[in-house]
DNA sequence: AGAATATGTTAGTATGCACTCACTCACAAT
DNA sequence: ATTGTGAGTGAGTGCATACTAACATATTCT
């Protein structure tokens, strides 16, 4: 008989198979089996921690919301320099689909954004909160003249965030055939220079 | 008793049907009967004119395929002026979403990438088909003088591309509140004023 | 050691799914 | 007007799903 787990690391165990389960399945078509398969137990156990399938959803919902919070507090602690707090923000992000691949198909689920609806509120407002950390980024970025007064920061904000979600989902096509971070972070690079309205070094 | 129709226009029917579902249900939880109510048949009916499942996805994929390759090709023949003609690519291409929603989610959805493996080769080559237009009109404008020389051919494309994915994202999830087209556009001059390596005007 | 508890299992249920089959009848050509 | 064709139906099948109830035992507390 298999041996048995507090259930405060069951659950743990459970929301990190959704997660890697998501990615591999899809987040639309994962059952509950599947995730029972993954931990090693049977179906019936997932119920006795979650009494739902849709509680299970709040639960890896939450997890990443606080995963990524984290992530992004640790980035703005990153000293004074807007340019370097911009990378570092960026970079938090892309190191988190790197770690969590499944994160984008889950925030664009309908899993999530048609069945629940607390948990979409939820996410809504981590973007929102995302997108003010870069406004205010470029704001300080503006005042210290490295940005062409030309390119409204509303707009510019709006590219970084395309920047991001264009390049994992074509890390994501390509097989993950590159590393993520590195080339997420060379591309912003090249758009702050362009921002910047002075040429690169060749 | 229902009015019958020939198969040809049940079938067109079915596959708009499809279309119009996959984006409101989503595409990996759309059902046969969803699709039946839809039309105002029964269920037996679809299997009628498409013998599977996949069958049925596989022309709606053929039928998007179709659309997208027409749409570039008019954007194609618009002119000489490599500025226009990105805009005419990119302007294609943000009409074709906005005419039909679901298009971003089937090209990501499971149903498409994961089951269907001829089908998904297909959608890739008309990715790369796509890539390579943007590819060869930047060329152009590179020599024309209007792209900095600090900014490399595919990380440009890169970036058109993710603007397109960013923002028919940002349409979505804000419930379609803008012009797809228009702002998108938009958004793109500012990224070719920034290529361009001049200001534009305020 | 023995009782209490909580984590697990076995064996279900109801529902919804893709798909099938025997049959009906609307329509078009003769 | 008759008849052949094929679009459409009603009633199913088998299977997968989320979820449940009764029971079992590993672990913990005393």
């Amino acid at each position: 008989m298999l041996r048995r787990k507090p259930a405060q690391d069951r659950k743990a165990e459970i929301v990190a198979a959704v997660l890697l389960l998501a990615d591999r399945i899809g987040p639309d078509r994962l059952t509950t089996n599947d995730v029972a398969q993954e931990v090693g137990v049977t179906q019936a156990a997932i119920f006795r921690h979650y009494p739902t399938k849709a509680a299970l959803w709040a639960a890896v919902g939450e997890a990443i919301a606080l995963r990524l919070a984290a992530a992004w507090q640790e980035a703005l602690a990153t000293g004074t320099d807007p340019r370097r707090r911009l990378r570092a923000l960026i970079g938090a992000q892309l190191q988190q689909i790197a770690t969590t691949p499944a994160l984008p198909s889950i925030l664009h689920s309908r899993e999530l954004n048609v069945d629940n609806a607390a948990l979409r509120d939820r996410f809504r407002g981590l973007v929102v909160l995302f997108q003010d950390h870069l406004a205010a980024t470029l704001g300080d970025m503006a005042a210290r003249g490295a940005m062409q007064p030309s390119v409204r920061p509303d707009d510019a904000a709006a590219l970084l965030v395309s920047l991001v979600q264009g390049i994992a989902i074509r890390w994501s096509l390509g097989s993950r055939g590159f590393d993520l971070v590195a080339e997420g972070l060379r591309l912003l690079d090249v758009q702050l220079d362009l921002f910047a309205g002075h040429q690169a070094l060749a």
